[in-house]
DNA sequence: TAAACAAGACACCAAATAGTGTTTAAAATT
DNA sequence: AATTTTAAACACTATTTGGTGTCTTGTTTA
């Protein structure tokens, strides 16, 4: 019985399942998580609903996979120690914060998701948020928290509302008018002065704490 | 010929009028924007939907009518010049942003709206953002701007991070694990936590600008 | 009180949407 | 080469959705 994957030019199991998983993320980049309706995942994947249910069991389960595969959060955790460390992790965070505010204003689906987490409950998308909170954990306990000693939670606080704001401002630029307490997020000038002002302020706290 | 509107116990225009757009309110804040389907209101409301299209010409009309009607951030603008400010408006800076932050982990309905800004374009929300924004600009123009000087958009820059950063936090505590760089967003503990974390941010931000 | 008006109930249509049954033919197995 | 398997097209159903036409009857006006 056992039969090999089909490798054919025209029927193609793993093929197809990439066409729909990558469909999936075309149309999550430019519509968003709402627009991930099966008809048109399929029509932009080429390939026949039907097959939504047989691969993956259906729109969920293809969705859930989508999730599952992409490594939305790369960026952030790939080198750690790439210099020793002996300011207390001030160069270290700046540098994590700062790139993922860049990382974040380029890339329009890791924004979409970061609104589809806030818009729909999904195991696999609260399975992203713990893994993501247990990466941070990661940075904290071994870095900071040493550092801070009695304030670590206040290190934690303050590092809570950084990168929220960094969050946001990055999905209010993509769909707002782009302008927040009068700075245009959208140009270069204005992202240029929300990281400085995210650098003062952690700067501030390494001083003040 | 000009007909009194109807008064009767029965058939009641304004009445009816105003259970639609509670029933906007009532589902917005429950199931968030994309729960507001036209069947589903005049479910809620009691009343058939032909009357949403006779009232307000459809299901947009409807919305945008609840948008402009309600004042959504009526606890902002409400005492700009209660006391004198003589600290370059520290003191009053820290109370607006705290009171913002309580305010809106109270308002799961104001939640529900910066989500749908975020998420979807529509006039009557832009219209929404832009007039938040002009109610800004008041505070920076008046109090801020001419206190830091050449510094004022770095204050302004700050503002935005710390603002954008308690939204994005009561957003993410009321659907995601609500534990946010460890710290949790839905005890009195952890809001307090951001609390403080902000207020030392705006004293640092005054101190060292 | 009778006539005119309009609120709103009810039934209907059309489009979008998720999901399934049947058939075809491509590819693997024999 | 014949047979078996199954990828995938096609056609279909059911449900949800927005939107409209018609008729009844409460309410207002004359």
């Amino acid at each position: 019985m056992e039969r090999k994957p089909a490798g054919g030019a025209i029927r193609n199991t793993e093929r197809s399942k990439e066409k729909f998983l990558s469909a999936v993320g075309k149309i999550l980049k430019t519509k968003g998580y709402a627009g991930l309706k099966i008809n048109d995942i399929a029509k932009v994947a080429g390939v026949d609903k039907k097959m939504i249910y047989t691969y993956f069991g259906g729109l969920d389960g293809l969705i859930d996979e989508y999730i599952r595969t992409q490594d939305f959060w790369s960026n952030v955790h790939a080198d750690m120690a790439s210099e020793p460390i002996d300011d207390g992790g001030k160069a270290f965070t700046k540098e994590v914060f700062l790139s993922q505010f860049d990382y974040l204003s380029k890339n329009k689906e890791v924004q979409k998701v970061l609104l589809w987490r806030l818009s729909e409950e999904r195991k696999s998308l609260r399975k992203l948020t713990d893994e993501q909170e247990e990466n941070g954990e990661v940075l904290f306990s071994q870095i900071t928290d040493p550092h801070f000693g009695k304030h670590a939670e206040k290190f934690r606080a303050v590092s809570a509302v950084l990168v929220a704001g960094m969050y946001y401002l990055n999905m209010y630029a993509e769909h707002n008018g782009s302008i927040f307490s009068g700075i245009d997020l959208k140009t270069d000038d204005g992202r240029k002065a929300i990281k400085d002002a995210v650098s003062f302020l952690i700067d501030k706290t390494y001083d003040g704490l």
